[in-house]
RNA sequence: GCUCCAGUGGCGGAAUCGGUAGACGCGUUGGACUUAAAAUCCAAUUGGGCGUAUAACCCAGUGCCAGUUCAAGUCUGGCCUGGAGCACCA
């Protein structure tokens, strides 16, 4: 073994003889218990940054953990490779979004060699593949034929710089979550999935996700966004000519239905017109027309002035028998609910500030118990028991919420409504990079369904990348126009192709089967292997990727195409990599390359380093002076290895009883093991796990600076201690651990053998600080032997020189033991 | 505004059940080795009492204010600050 640490040399050497033996290929067939570790995949954008390096080597470190401790472990990497970088950079180097998106592949699986990660590379999957695609258009079928899949009409959210539709999840904060330009309104007809179905089972199953952290949990349901009430029709009592009768409202608040002044129905909202007068007819029509003209964030700005215009109707409240106007205003949304909203000023902030602009009467109908008579500077919202209310006076409003709807029910004008927030998932793009929705519409027949056996739907090579304004997909001669499956007639192609978070929902399910042409993957494979038992990933994804896998998983168990609910059972979202407290990105300029952190220090250190200084779900502080403490370490581990391969036997025998340093060190490496082993099981608690490593490291340094000499019991225990610690390291440190072992004469890889385990008598010290304590407060620390007993543990205390003096003259109250620990005496 | 998470030395962070606060590392300071440097090793490093050293001791201390308890970083209530998500969702 080389007397000095040349990681470059070594990993070079591991990482071809894995690579070509396929040592980490995972049968699917196995005594073993199976276990399933995935990463989220990474889109080819070019290099690997340290967001990835910090998520792959987690869940490699987890994968190897759980490979030495029995399980048949998958661990699978692919690439979510459709989507618009690789086509913008097409448009510019006019060239095929394929060879770049190819180009990036090859060069950041160097990478991920590199780092020395366990893939089955067997299993790897390419979502942009016609091999992988196929299966998106077939799934997309599935669901077209469930009824889950289908194309409207509808204001959709427009982003002209990427020049596409984008889902509401894609959009952030009014601005498209890819190039933050503003996003827009658009008519458009469009295709959607309908996860609206699925919104009440995502919304309760959450709870089954027991290994998932609250964080991502409350996202999703914020997102969800259920909520209980009541809707409410009023008659109209003077529409123009008559054919509108009534107008439903959606309401939280049925127990203020007797303070309704007015009604406000969204600019776009179905029946406007026809509850609109003639009188009223032009300013309604202004007020619509600039509504539309005003993008998304300018009309939900909170801080932004109500506006709104009568429309000269008016309704009639059920049940006070009173008569009130209709107004139109921006505040109401046509999207949720029934896009009309009961006006309550004195129990709704929004209805208040509208009320006040206009000076629009207000009613107070549930009693503020701390101001009782109005609500002249706002409203009340809180609990309270109601007035005005006819029947329900003095009754709590909680309870009236109930008993007004109950009425409602029973005299046929309203019912009882559960109301969710989320809305379809737009799966359309007007982009060439994805892949191409398998419909065809026919002259005659409307539109028609791929038939199964003529997918895949290949996307056309003939394109043009510099065409402006539309997608490039259309500008293919050859692929537009086709033949009708039912009729055989003239049918044209759809030309829009799918989100790719689309194939992004599913490609974890083909890791079970990657490379079957005949399904889209066994039922058999993916039921034994899935759901994913740890899944890493960044916490970006908690609501997009995280809910539409969910969702598809739901779906396609329905579909018939598996049997489990749930596709991730546990849910590591790791932090993010910061470099001086920002988080790395080109623009900052504080991106630290990989690539250089591999040249300078090799790959152990990099895993080492990205795994030590942060829990995994924290925020990690990459600093180049950590680095290279990492790299001092492992040169330390290095040199304690190298300058004793003489002293190591792989076939160590340890006698029963020890003199006392071998003894105590003995005890530090099963406390060691101990401890590394309930840290990664707890939480993966991995910046725990390395101090650990270096507390052994540091041990057995000082148990050897008091042997100048060692003899064979030394040397025994010594081989104890190091081969320990290689077993504990290696699935940190991979390519050091993996020479140390065959330098040192082991057989096969150090990553086949079994963990270390530990023995519990042996996990503890031989002696015992106990810590005594008068009223709370340490005043001494006595060395006792292990295993003392309760009392004799109170006489050393009381015994205590210290505690003698400092109870001197005063009443023992009471005595707190606390085995093996501390003592607490209790004096007046 | 609503929801969730977090707050511990100069810094990253540690502390199963409430039981020695500050593990481990980074940084800093001093020292050894060296012609010198690098590397390596040793020591100190929460603040204050305490501006000579050594040894010892004492006090305060985990965002703030209360509470529960023999004992609180940890539990309870109320705040403050920071971060994240949602947000005119009726």
């Amino acid at each position: 073994m080389k007397e000095n640490y040349f990681p470059q040399e070594i990993e070079k050497k591991w990482q071809k003889i894995w690579d070509e033996g396929k040592c980490f290929k995972t049968p699917d067939e196995s005594d073993k218990p199976k276990y399933y570790a995935l990463s989220m995949f990474p889109y080819p954008s070019g290099k690997l940054h340290m967001g990835h390096v910090r998520n792959y080597t987690i869940t490699d470190v987890i994968a190897r953990f759980k490979k030495a401790n029995g399980f048949n472990v998958l661990h699978p990497i692919g690439w979510d490779s459709f989507g618009l970088p690789a086509e913008n950079a097409a448009m510019k180097h006019n060239a095929d979004p394929e060879t770049w998106t190819d180009e990036n592949i090859a060069y950041m699986t160097k990478q991920l060699k590199m780092l020395g990660l366990s893939y089955d590379w067997d299993r790897e999957v390419t979502t942009c593949k016609p091999d992988y695609y196929k299966w998106t258009q077939w799934l997309f079928l599935q669901l077209y034929k469930k009824g889950l899949v289908y194309k409207k009409e509808a204001a959709v959210n427009w982003c002209n710089e990427c020049g596409t539709v984008l889902a509401n999840e894609q959009v952030i904060d009014g601005k498209c979550w890819r190039c933050d330009s503003v996003v827009e309104k658009k008519y458009l007809s469009q295709w959607f999935i309908k996860i609206t179905e699925y919104a009440d089972v995502l919304l309760e199953d959450l709870d089954k996700l027991t290994g998932w952290g609250d964080n991502v949990k409350t996202m999703q349901a914020n997102w969800i966004g259920k909520s209980h009430g009541a809707i409410f029709k009023f008659p109209v009592v003077d529409a123009p000519n008559g054919d509108v009768k009534e107008v439903p409202v959606y309401t939280t608040r049925p127990d203020t239905v007797h303070g309704i002044t007015y009604l406000v129905v969204a600019p776009e909202y179905k029946d406007i017109e026809k509850l609109t007068t003639p009188e009223n007819k032009q300013a309604v029509e202004e007020y619509r027309a600039n509504a539309r003209k005003m993008t998304e964030i300018e009309r939900l700005s909170t801080e932004r002035i109500k506006t709104g215009v009568p429309l000269g109707t008016h309704c009639k409240n059920p049940f006070t028998g009173e008569i009130f106007p209709l107004w139109t205003a921006d505040y109401a949304l046509v999207e949720y609910g029934t896009g009309a909203v009961m006006a309550v000023p004195t129990h709704d902030t929004r209805d208040y500030d509208f009320a006040k602009k206009y000076n629009l009467p207000m009613k107070v109908v549930i009693q503020n118990p701390e101001n009782p008579s109005n609500c002249e500077k706002e409203a009340y919202i809180d609990e309270g028991v109601l007035i005005n209310s006819g029947e329900f006076n003095g009754m709590k409003n909680t309870e009236a919420k109930k008993a007004i709807t109950e009425k409602a029910v029973k005299e046929g004008f309203g019912e009882f409504k559960t109301q969710y927030r989320l809305r379809d998932w737009l799966i359309s793009r007007q982009r060439y990079w994805g892949a191409p929705i398998p419909v065809v519409y026919c002259d005659k027949c409307g539109i028609v369904p791929v038939p199964e056996d003529q997918l895949p739907v290949m996307l056309p090579k003939d394109v043009d990348f510099k065409v402006v304004g539309k997608s490039p997909i259309t500008t293919s001669p050859t692929f537009k126009d086709t033949v009708c499956p039912v009729c055989g007639g003239h049918a044209t192609r759809e030309t829009d192709t799918m989100d790719t978070f689309v194939c992004s929902s599913w490609y974890y399910l083909r890791y079970a089967d990657a490379k079957n042409d005949k399904e889209c993957f066994s039922k058999d494979k993916v039921n034994h292997w899935l759901p994913v038992d740890q899944y890493v990933g960044g916490i970006e994804h908690a609501i997009l990727h995280l809910l539409y896998s969910r969702f598809f998983t739901k779906a396609l168990r329905d579909c018939g195409l598996l049997n489990f609910d749930e596709p991730f059972k546990n849910l590591l979202t790791q932090g993010m990599v910061l470099k001086d407290g920002a988080k790395m990105s080109k623009s900052k300029g504080n991106t630290v390359d990989p690539d250089e952190i591999f040249e300078n220090y090799g790959a152990d250190t990099a895993r080492l380093f990205i795994l030590s200084d942060s829990p995994p779900a924290r925020d990690f502080d990459w600093s180049d002076a950590g680095v290279e403490g990492c790299y001092k370490f492992l040169n330390r581990v290095w040199r304690l290895i190298s300058t004793n391969q003489d002293n190591i036997k792989l076939d160590y025998k340890l006698n029963s009883s020890l003199e006392k340093s071998n003894d105590d060190l003995v005890r530090t490496v099963h406390i060691a093991i101990k401890g590394i082993t309930n840290d990664i099981s707890n939480d993966f608690q991995f910046n725990t796990v390395i101090s650990k490593y270096r507390e052994l490291v540091n041990a057995i340094y000082d148990w050897q600076a008091k042997k100048p000499n060692l003899n064979d019991e030394d040397k025994q225990v010594l081989s104890f201690a190091i081969i320990s610690m290689i077993k504990l390291m290696s699935p940190v440190a991979v390519h050091l651990t993996e020479e140390a072992w065959h330098e040192l004469g082991g057989e096969g890889s150090v990553h086949e053998q079994e963990w270390c385990k530990w023995d519990e008598n042996l996990a503890k010290a031989s002696s015992i600080t106990l810590v005594v304590q008068v009223n709370g407060k340490v005043k001494d620390k006595i060395e006792v032997d292990e295993g003392v007993s309760d009392e004799e543990l109170k006489a050393t205390a009381l015994a205590s020189p210290k505690i003698k003096a400092l109870t001197e003259g005063m009443t023992v109250v009471k005595t707190i033991v606390v085995p093996k620990k501390l003592v607490n005496i209790v004096v007046k």
